[in-house]
DNA sequence: CACCAAAGTTTTGCATGCAAAGTGCAAAGC
DNA sequence: GCTTTGCACTTTGCATGCAAAACTTTGGTG
């Protein structure tokens, strides 16, 4: 007889906030939308007291904005949030590049290349969730190969806020095969153990990502007007 | 009659926040010390809920171990944590000053030099508080001429953590001289609008203070065995 | 004498209630 | 007709109460 309650092994309030924090990044609540305590009380099945404890965290965590007396807000980043976002991104990603090229072993990087090749199965199908899904794998196993929990955190948390806005990116082919391509050198630098060549290229990778999220926003793909729940 | 009073200017489980986080940085509530709701709830004159609300916080931040059903205790970084914390910090840090030298404007560098001058008259009469105080303001400086927030408010994290480590770091008057060198160049590479000596000077400006730090956690000087409250 | 177990105490976690701040609408004044 | 002011309603923020989990202590047993 397993698992007949899903066991909290997490207090309420960390559920409510891995629920939450799905909702934002999967923007099924839209950026800008008031989130309502009773509301998502009700609909989340818990009181109060742990959805706000969650929602504290998120604030804190930069994907809602918290203001005094009037609740919170899905974070609707401006272009200039976006900058700054892939400016800490760049930084972040590029220590961890050479990090892991320094100390990364045979077995992650074999996985790694492994998860490149299904990536690229995944381009000559176009696949988009599938190379989406990969590409985040990917990224992750960069992380870990870092062994350094403290960045990977930090990560995880800037990359949170941006991750709805890719949601919604479709790049067109050109960038699609030039993302490629940066994948490509990632894996010959990680096996050529070259610290130096990886951060470059991860900085050049996150540069172009920025480019083509904010070629987006500029467009208006990403906010339609109607961002209103 | 602008600014009649600025009344609570924030919620109060933020001013509690604010309170925890100085007496979790400053020393005041010990590494590893359990933090009671109770008894913090009766010192700071709160109910349990907005502490609470705190406490979660601060987790959040990773200035507290938040165990489940168990409560939070004070971190007790260990010699592995620290090395991370600041691989993260040096990263940041580096950007930070690769931004700054390319944005700072005239004004911000004359600031930044006459802090500079200050600090070295606590330097001459070795005045470590006002040195420690002359540091941080130095550092916040060049973090604001970055010009990017989230990069600040990513640092700002990563480095309360460690803040609590320095504090005890009675560096010796070798270390100290070093530290000053370095933070003349930093002055210098500012000026110069030389985004890569100064991203260089800062990195090795953070490798020499976690050096600093590892030596004297494991002279034991950080966490004297009384480190409980 | 050491180790284990069970009851009692403490402490955390969640739910609910109440007061205050905010919001919207409608009527009155300009 | 537009703005403003007052009032009712909504929503947030904080306090308190209660149940469950953890820790402690005490008594028993091998």
């Amino acid at each position: 007889m397993a698992e007949v309650i899903h066991i909290a092994r997490h207090g309420l309030h960390e559920q409510v906030a891995t629920r939450l924090r799905v909702m934002l990044v999967e923007g099924r609540i839209a950026p800008g939308a008031k989130l309502n305590e009773r509301e998502l009380a009700e609909l989340l099945n818990v009181s109060r007291t742990p959805l706000r404890e969650a929602i504290k965290l998120l604030g804190a965590e930069g994907l809602v904005d918290l203001l005094p007396n009037r609740g919170a807000v899905a974070v609707q980043l401006s272009e200039s949030d976006v900058q700054h976002s892939f400016e800490v991104l760049a930084a972040l990603e590029g220590q961890s590049g050479e990090l892991a090229a320094a100390r990364i072993d045979v077995d992650e990087l074999a996985e790694l290349q492994a998860l490149h090749y299904e990536m690229l199965a995944c381009f000559a199908r176009r696949d988009l969730s599938g190379y989406y899904r990969l590409n985040a794998q990917i990224h992750a196993a960069i992380n870990a190969a870092a062994k350094n929990p403290v960045l990977a955190e930090t990560w995880r948390r800037i990359n949170a806020r941006v991750q709805s806005l890719r949601f919604r990116t479709n790049q067109d082919g050109a960038k699609w095969k030039q993302a490629v391509k940066e994948h490509e050198r990632m894996v010959e630098a990680l096996s050529a153990r070259d610290g130096a060549a990886m951060r470059a290229v991860l900085v050049e990778h996150l540069l172009h990502k920025r480019d083509t999220v904010l070629t987006l926003m500029r467009a208006g793909q990403v906010y339609p007007p109607s961002a209103r729940a």
